[in-house]
DNA sequence: TTCGGGCTCATACTTTAGGGTGATTTTTAA
DNA sequence: TTAAAAATCACCCTAAAGTATGAGCCCGAA
């Protein structure tokens, strides 16, 4: 307790006791400096200098650094993971290469991207897309991911 | 560049003139004072304190804060009420007429019916969409469409 | 075994999207 | 007031998307 104490305050405690001794320091060059008049100006600014350099080194001891907490946002995938809405997909009679198809269209892929994706020619995909309009009722893809998210049928 | 300086440098300017009235002060007070001899030492400890008051006034003031990054987990897209990501937009540099063209973009509209729903010309839609995309270092419109909802500035 | 659905691919064509450039006007910030 | 950014529009051209139609292949159900 008493100790602990002693630790929670120990640069304060330090402190007083060099401020004392400097008070004494003090009081002695005063007594060398008092007599050279001349002198007494440079005495002032000195302590001056001193007292204020102590100032700051004591604040800088004692303050914890200031710190600003900046937060970088990292955006993760939402806990509730997706489930499919396989009720939706068998209302629209989606087959499975449309649903997949569907799926990288949503992820951004250009056709010619998801064919090479899915090892199958570009006018395949053509063909599969617009089964996929056919069937969501759509006329573009954009439209169809909009829909397709909308029934939980894509993430 | 004169006036940057004066900025950059204004607390040790001020600290500086702050200073010099000081020591003007302690001069007068000196005359006042130096004749009740047994002021004296007050007069010295007052100095003291009041140097170490302002080193420390000026540590503070001076330190500059240390920044830490901390990074947030930011779940996008949990509630049912969309809050948009201001920040990002801003990250982005997105204007406003951007974000309404993208949040078109999102609800599957053609660049004809955007320009239709904003009253403005196909050739101005073009020019938008092709900013978005630059801005958010995509190649088409479902890319955006997909990023902007994965960075919550589209619902 | 036939028949339909799903998957594949092709050709031809139209529409939409996107890139590049330049210009004018309006708005906003310094 | 001046400079920068935003918004508007145009023209030209290429790339990608979408439409229409036809056709071959495979598999499972009737």
């Amino acid at each position: 307790m008493a100790s602990n104490l002693l630790a929670k305050n120990k640069h304060t405690i330090l402190y007083a006791v060099a401020l004392a001794l400097l008070l004494l320091l003090l009081k002695w060059l005063e007594l060398k400096l008092i007599i050279v008049d001349n002198a007494y100006e440079i005495y002032m600014g000195a302590i001056a200098v001193f007292f204020t350099v102590l100032g700051i080194w004591l604040a800088l001891k004692l303050t914890k650094p200031k710190t600003v907490v900046v937060e970088k946002q990292v955006y993760v995938n939402n806990g509730p993971e997706f489930i499919i809405n396989q009720t939706e997909v068998e209302k629209l009679g989606l087959s499975k290469r449309e649903l997949d198809v569907l799926q990288l269209m949503a992820e951004g892929l250009s056709n010619q991207e998801i064919s090479e994706r899915l090892f199958v020619s570009l006018n395949t995909i053509k063909t599969h897309s617009a089964k996929v309009f056919e069937k969501m009722e759509v006329k573009r893809r954009t439209q169809a991911v909009e829909m397709g998210k909308r029934l939980s049928i894509i993430p």
